[in-house]
DNA sequence: ACAAAGTGGTTGCGATAGCAACTATTCCCG
DNA sequence: CGGGAATAGTTGCTATCGCAACCACTTTGT
């Protein structure tokens, strides 16, 4: 079968796709860095900030940030240390701990929050038009329903 | 200043985005493992495919694959090993040295490439409109050429 | 022509995170 | 109820990669 190769306009998407991600993550990052976080941190206190009592099972926590377990008890360290989260074990089942976002770690939140958005606002969102915009939105939930259909 | 937030749009397409561009990385390295390669080693490899006499200083590879020096000079003893690439130092210059792909290393290539390449189809690129993949291409150029502006 | 500054590459160290193996607890089924 | 399977979390090991310090070589300025 021969090679379907890609178009020129296919090929620009994809490779200004997969070149610019990286920098752009890493500029939203270094932005963040000024409060002492890291994306990986900032995305942990955001999930419990939205989660009902602002605690979450750590194993559920590790799902929504897209890490092993294991990942997830190396990344509590951290956060655990600055006191942004703090640890409960669970008297009902003794195998569960909860992730439980502190005053500490919600006032920083609060706080990293709106410098947070304005970074991904002048970054990417404030820089697309409306049609660009609604094409990342179904382009990339086309692409999400697609991984999780396997 | 008030807080401008996310129209629930601009907050669709960035979600999506954020959360669906990690997993199809992983899902396309995934695709690539069989050959024995991550998505590093292979994008150093297409790099020096493309280039003159299939080979590079060090330190414009790096550049091209966003690495350090350092990070670069750690990636080739993996591919080194696997004597895909060669290393080669230059006679004009005592500072410098090439990286140059070896037949091994050009053969794997392109016995890779159409499946990296079908990868790309069918877990992005085929799934999107003629206007998403044009607004991909002309969002990321945007964003990219606004990070190399600063 | 020679010292100082610049450039190219490597190395030690530290941070992140996955895998596999392990422990502890709970669930399920006969 | 008792034992095996499943679940939750941790730990040792490994791999990647950045930073800072370092070495070697080259360029520049006087």
């Amino acid at each position: 079968m021969a090679t379907k190769w890609l178009s020129p306009q296919e090929m620009e998407a994809w490779l200004a796709f997969i070149e610019t991600t990286g920098d752009l993550m890493k500029a939203i990052e270094r932005d963040l860095a000024q409060y002492g976080l890291d994306r990986g941190d900032y995305q942990l206190l955001a999930i419990l900030s939205e989660s009902e009592d602002q605690q979450m099972r750590m194993c559920d926590l590790a799902d929504r940030l897209r890490l092993t377990r294991s990942g997830l008890t190396r990344r509590m360290e951290g956060v655990l240390k600055k006191k942004l989260v703090s640890r409960i074990q669970s008297t009902e089942d003794g195998r569960v701990a909860f992730a439980q976002l502190t005053t500490k770690g919600f006032d920083l939140l609060k706080t990293a929050a709106p410098h947070h958005l304005e970074s991904v606002r002048s970054l990417m969102i404030d820089l697309l038009s409306p049609a660009e915009i609604k094409a990342f939105a179904t382009g990339f939930n086309k692409i999400s329903a697609n991984l999780s259909a396997e």
